[in-house]
DNA sequence: ATGACTAAGTATCTTAGA
């Protein structure tokens, strides 16, 4: 059975449940996974979601950070969560699918301003948390697997506005995009949004600092979907969907999505 | 110059985002 998977930073899910409601009308995503929900699990308005045929919702949350959850249409299943490099945060879900398909919800930690360990402990946490990953996935090779979320890493020079200004800028170093390429190479995982977009500049997030987001474009494609070779070829009509960047009261991120047929 | 915003908590500033 065909479906959709989306995958959206929210910035607060209880500030923003109307732009969840919005968005979850206008696609009608299988399944959408968030991060950032900024809200412990039982205080996420699932009620609202449920209405719109989002009844099955798995999550983790803490009080005022972090926080990740998976509405679904399909039934799913909890499938896990962990807590790399021991931080103590909600950054991890897994569920899993009727037909067998296990969905990975990450939040991986930002790291902070300065991207030296010594000096800044959060960026030390942050390649922590990518080599237990990394560690994890070497442990226990997934298969049938999606792995989505915010990994606060944009790898490629296509995905920020200027490879060459961003080289020494968190997010962006080449120490973090090694990390990040050995967690991939460690479950196998493929690219969709790549496989399906090779070409041109791609940006899920656009700070909220600019004058004018869309006119100055200084993006950088943080959040990503990717699928274990089993299942890739099965992916297709990979968007980012920009135009939610510039709604009322946005969240910084832009949602990341992909159907698979399966 | 990226460039001066946004959110939550116990909150009239601090921490965090990236």
């Amino acid at each position: 059975m065909p479906f959709t998977i989306a995958t959206w930073n929210i910035n607060s899910v209880r500030l923003r449940a109307p732009l969840v409601e919005r968005l979850l009308r206008e696609e009608v995503p299988d399944i959408l996974c968030l991060q950032e929900c900024k809200s412990p699990v039982e205080k996420i308005p699932r009620d609202a979601f449920a209405a719109l045929g989002y009844t099955h919702m798995i999550a983790r949350g803490q009080k005022g950070y972090n926080g990740v959850a998976i509405l679904s249409k399909l039934p799913i299943e909890e499938a896990g969560a962990e807590d790399h490099a021991g931080l103590g945060h909600a950054r991890h879900v897994a569920g899993r699918l009727e037909n067998g398909v296990t969905v990975h919800n990450f939040y991986v930690p930002a790291g902070g301003d300065v991207p030296d360990r010594a000096v800044n402990e959060k960026f030390g946490q942050k390649l922590d948390y990518l080599t237990d990953m990394r560690d994890a996935f070497r442990c226990m090779p997934p298969e049938k697997a999606i792995l989505v979320g915010d990994l606060n890493i944009a790898p490629g020079e296509e995905d920020v506005w200027s490879h060459k200004q961003l080289l020494k800028i968190v997010s962006h170093t080449p120490v973090e995009v090694a990390h990040l390429e050995e967690m991939r190479e460690a479950g196998s995982w493929v690219d969709i949004t790549r496989q399906d977009i090779p070409d041109g500049k791609l940006y899920s997030w656009w700070s909220y600092r600019a004058r004018d987001w869309d006119a100055a474009d200084k993006g950088r494609r943080l959040d990503h979907l990717w699928a274990t070779p089993d299942i890739s070829g099965a992916a297709h009509s990979s968007r980012i969907l920009r135009h939610v960047r510039g709604w009322e009261k946005p969240s910084d991120h832009a949602p990341v999505l992909a159907s698979f047929d399966l």
